[in-house]
DNA sequence: CTGAAAGCGCTAACAG
DNA sequence: CTGTTAGCGCTTTCAG
């Protein structure tokens, strides 16, 4: 049997009561605290949370709902989240739901009992159902805003106006956005950054695939620089562009968006948005904690609701200056290396 | 507040203990339970789960412990486990240690009291601190064994005789292997499956950056293939190659272990061992299951605690037939693109 | 098979 | 400031 606040009470010559209340920071004169403390040491008395948990209806813990962990954006929040949590000594609960609506529903609903807040991170829910099943005094979206819920996200639209405006100062005067999914609220938050001079493609899926089947998309207009929805689809750019032997930057741009750890692998290494990923994790963190209050602590009041957190352009070597050559696509579609010597030893898609 | 087990008894027409039987499976009549379920589902009654965590001493939680979820294999392995874990109605705590067994011991200690067992992915700690902090009747190691402990681990050794025969097929007759972190259980594995003729270089550190430091190590070296410690370290040493001038793989053949998603996105694509990552996490978190046992079922016999995943080779663009010139070794070390095209507009490391 | 009652370990009133 | 007394919601003896 673990010790117990009776066996830390005995020890100590006081009453359960006064121990309970030494520990969680009740009045107690500082001589019985002393007391208290040092048998609880010496006894090696660690309260019982789920005894606690039933009184206080607190458990000490928090959940955080992610689309797919496997996604190194997703990865990295859940980085800065759980670093955060160990140091505030409490346990969170990651579930991923496979990038699936209902299961992220049935997650809130189902984490939201057995946790004292929760961060919803990029959810692919639309704001109506959000409203309807989240609790707006425990929890704190990520990457995402609805009216009315706490939310922590990065200056998205700036981002991409950082970007366009590289591009454009190297000279490029066609730029190409290669947009996420419609319903993507991260992919409209981009949009809302954009001039209205650049041309929008897609909307293409949010994945390497995407990018790669997005390569003939853009060889078909006469752009040259683009900017894509994430370094996923960048990336998956890039290898079509190789492949159709399109080098990079010299006859194409490419920039990407979030700075994942991929981007400075690929090949050439990516110019991209960089977004605070960890960082808001931990900042969503802390604004819940703040929210629902520790236990001593009340619940505080949010200044604001609304937290943004800066971005900035990458700049590596995928992009660069407007060749004099113009817009490759005077030469239409080719199916091999052109005159280029940096295609490269592709031999697979 | 919420419905409590004394509602359902009201509204049944039983006492409350009936009520916790028919729910739990305990002997009561098939006619009351049948009555007591109708009134548990039309009052939307859901068991507090902490105060039934008081009482029977479980919390219906598990713990998972990784050093670094921002690598993709241990994503996978999480995603695995949370997607099983979800299924079987049980929440995840998910602890990042940043790679830093201290913090892994702290948190084995920390979650071992909040949960029913343990998922110790890769546990960087040795055998002997393993063995004193962690469970044995619950907690289950993965990719990683521990005489006196159950694991499910891929075979390793296997998967690195399967690539280094691949490279031999192809007519490599000098092969490297570079080597991970002597300290690394994962890298001894793989040394264990290894011909007694193949160079091993190294340690390096398992990342890209330690696989670009490798490249020009390997290239001080007669070999005409290498398997790298892992796909990132080969992508590094891809990296490197590129920038060397080296073609890949007409002048040196590279395959990588673990078949992380970044493997197809390389340039080229990268031949990997496969390494079931998501199924361990799958096959662990049942196996711990099992071990621990449900809230009604007893904790079974584990018939075999070693559990052995088979690994299989991808074979990709980035291994090739050795080629007729001989190793490049013979024109010593360059340090900018050679007459081979395949360099690429590299411009940073 | 069912009900009454006794707690699990802890905190929160309430007196003293 | 401290001790006594109730429970939190649930499971589980123990009688009936």
């Amino acid at each position: 049997m673990r010790t117990t606040v009776h066996d830390v009470a005995e020890a100590a010559g006081v009453s359960v009561s006064t121990v309970s209340r030494a520990l969680t920071g009740g009045s107690v004169s500082p001589a019985t605290r002393e007391t208290v403390m040092a048998a609880a040491e010496r006894l090696g008395y660690r309260p019982n949370r789920t005894a606690r948990g039933l009184i206080t209806g607190r458990t000490g813990n928090l959940g955080l709902i992610v689309p797919d962990l496997r996604n190194p954006f997703f990865a990295d929040v859940a980085k800065g989240v759980t670093a955060r949590a160990r140091a505030a000594d409490c346990g969170v609960f990651i579930t991923d739901t496979d990038e699936d609506p209902a299961a992220e529903l049935e997650a809130i609903a189902s984490l939201g009992r057995t946790t004292d807040g929760l961060l919803l991170c990029s959810p692919r829910t639309t704001d109506a159902e959000l409203l309807e099943v989240a609790d707006p005094s425990s929890t704190v979206l990520v990457h995402r805003r609805v009216p009315g819920l706490l939310s922590v996200a990065a200056d998205i639209a700036g981002g991409a106006r950082q970007a366009i405006g590289h591009l454009t100062a190297l000279g490029h005067r066609r730029v190409a956005f290669l947009a996420g999914p419609d319903d993507s609220w991260a992919s409209r938050q981009r949009l809302a950054g954009l001039p209205a001079d650049v041309l929008r493609i897609g909307a293409v899926a949010p994945t390497f695939d995407g990018g790669v089947a997005a390569g003939d998309l853009v060889l078909a207009e006469p752009v040259t620089a683009v900017l894509a929805y994430n370094d996923l689809v960048a990336i998956g750019l890039l290898h079509r562009l190789a492949t159709r032997g399109v080098a990079v930057p010299e006859r194409m741009s490419v920039a990407g968006y979030d700075d994942i750890s991929l981007a400075a692998m690929s090949h050439p290494p990516l110019t991209t948005v960089a977004v605070p990923k960890d960082r808001a994790g931990e900042v969503a963190l802390e604004l819940l904690l703040r929210r629902i209050g520790a236990p001593g602590r009340p619940p505080a009041e949010i200044r604001d609701p609304e937290v943004t957190l800066p971005t900035g352009l990458v700049v590596r070597a995928s992009t660069g200056p407007l060749s004099s050559a113009g817009p490759h696509s005077a030469a239409g579609p080719q199916s091999s290396a052109g005159p280029q010597s940096s295609a490269g030893p592709h031999s697979s898609s």
